[in-house]
DNA sequence: TTCCTTGCAAACGATTTGCATTGGA
DNA sequence: TCCAATGCAAATCGTTTGCAAGGAA
């Protein structure tokens, strides 16, 4: 993962590899308040968002847009695996769930046909399934 | 409809009607900016968003929370039935798309099986399709 | 030295709110 | 009359950027 960044021309430094690591820890994505508060002092925001832009452009990590217009980061699907989001309406976590192979074949299938019939041309998805958490029921 | 706005004790005014005839007649989920430019003048972005946040209190109208930290409004599921999103990633734009019963009845089966794996109580779902809509390719 | 990186503060864009005014029942 | 609705301006929140200082190659 290094060499994505030295190809790019920049370096891994230790802020970035924190937050690397602090994601890489996490069950799901983390917003850059998160991800600060967990981090801890000497962390400014505006670092931490300057590292996130840089990991994202390298494509180590990815945004994930979510509610009240913040977005929540974690680390690129190549990294960690394709899954799907479970967003907690009680408590407003959201955690990565990973898809039974012969459930995301189905998926597949499904978005396919959905772009066949809409001449659309799909080139990834995402499913959020929102309810209650394990921890909130 | 307007019954849901009287029950919360608030009116049916001509400012929220132009709301929603606008969201009814678009075919995705509009930005507030969106909504703005299409009214046309005499539409504060202030009020637009007082607007919208009385009819998402009365369920009339949802959020969906997307690209870049803005929302797009649209009108609730009881009045433009259940869809998915396709998000043309070359233009941004966000259309609805209805999905056929077949495909609706799996994509239910598999929620309901991650839901029992995770021990999460799902309530709802959303698929977003990414990719690029017929007008960019 | 030459870039890249960081921290601080200021700037920004989307959204919200305070307050005084308007308008419907 | 009374309470809800509106417009404007100012405030707020998450995020981005300009700039000068610090650090690695």
């Amino acid at each position: 993962m290094e060499k994505r960044l030295l190809d790019r021309g920049v370096r891994y430094t230790p802020a970035r590899r924190v937050v690397v690591e602090v994601l890489a820890d996490s069950p799901g994505p983390l917003s850059a308040a998160e991800l600060c508060e967990i981090i801890g002092a000497g962390m400014p925001l505006s670092s931490l968002y300057r590292s996130l832009s840089v990991l994202e452009a390298a494509g180590v990590v990815a945004p994930h847009l979510g509610a009240r217009g913040l977005s929540r980061y974690e680390l690129a699907e190549w990294l960690i695996g394709h899954h799907h989001h479970l967003i907690c309406l009680e408590c407003g976590s959201v955690d990565d769930v990973a898809v039974p192979s012969h459930y995301e074949r189905q998926v597949e299938a499904i978005i396919a046909g959905i772009g066949e019939m809409a001449s659309f041309a799909p080139s990834g998805h995402a499913i959020e399934i929102e309810g209650r958490c394990a921890r909130c029921r």
